[in-house]
DNA sequence: TTGCATTATTTGCAGGTACAATTATTGCAA
DNA sequence: TTGCAATAATTGTACCTGCAAATAATGCAA
């Protein structure tokens, strides 16, 4: 049986991987059309967003992102020059950075979660009842704590 | 309520994304230690080895991978050039053109499975009950289905 | 207080990817 | 059968990402 279980995780992996795949695309163009924001800049704002003085520090940003800590350097970059995020030195460590959500960023953001929020219901919600969902969260909850001590 | 739901469906999509990078980080790291093969490499060779004939038009590899036409004709170049893959012109549309898994990419490609089927095990399978495991899976196949008239 | 391992972040570089335009071929319709 | 829209695949280009090395600051230990 042994072979069998392994055969069944695969094929549950795979599904899970090529759904994953197809959503963050359909969530990225739908974004773009929607508010001119690809899904990555998105991902910076909302942690901007709900975080206490709408500031993180470059380290913990980046642990919530689905990027490494150069990836974040460079994302983080690009939203600077556009004026939704600004860089301010850490006080209490001068070897850190934080990057905080402006003025800007914030009217941006609550537009954009608006649209994103509506995809999500349209093309995730909607497709599944509440234990589903429940479900889902607690199985990529232990899955997440599995994987977590990995570096990137 | 809806609005309860709704921060429900987002908080299970984002929890969904974050385990599935990390996931994917983990078994593409393990899978270039184990036998030096990128795990988009990986993800093509299966493809083909699975196919009658161990071969597949670009149209219906691309289809069936993470990543749009153009990405995969580069990635199938590179295969291509490592010597795994070959392209053979198809006979009944001149138009098209099969990606063909060669002997050496049939061995590489036995080694690999063994070596990723082995981490799919160790991060997610084993983390999973098998009533889990069927979940996932059916919710999986309904978002993929809800998606799947989607371009790219 | 000096030296050194550690930590936070950024940069050089070498790919990898998507979008739009291009090439080659098909097949239907006038 | 000729012309043209549709289809399969590729290529030009610009951007995005990760890895490893570099820079800067911290803090502990001798």
């Amino acid at each position: 049986m042994a072979v069998a279980e392994q055969v069944t995780a695969g094929v549950a992996w795979e599904r899970t991987l090529r759904a994953v795949s197809r959503l963050l695309r359909v969530f990225d163009r739908e974004l773009q059309d929607d508010v001119d924001l690809p899904l990555t800049w998105y991902d910076v704002l909302v942690q901007l967003y709900s975080a206490p003085d709408v500031r993180l520090r470059m380290q913990t940003l980046s642990d919530s992102l689905v990027l490494t800590r150069s990836g974040a350097t460079r994302l983080v970059d690009r939203i600077e020059k556009a004026g939704l995020v600004r860089r301010e030195p850490a006080a209490e460590d001068r070897r850190g950075y934080y990057a905080i959500l402006t003025a800007d960023g914030q009217r941006l953001m609550e537009r954009a979660q608006k649209a994103h929020g509506a995809g999500i219901e349209r093309h995730f919600g909607k497709h599944l009842d509440p234990d589903e969902q429940k479900t889902l969260f607690a199985i990529m909850s232990k899955l997440l704590a599995a994987n977590q001590n990995i570096p990137g």
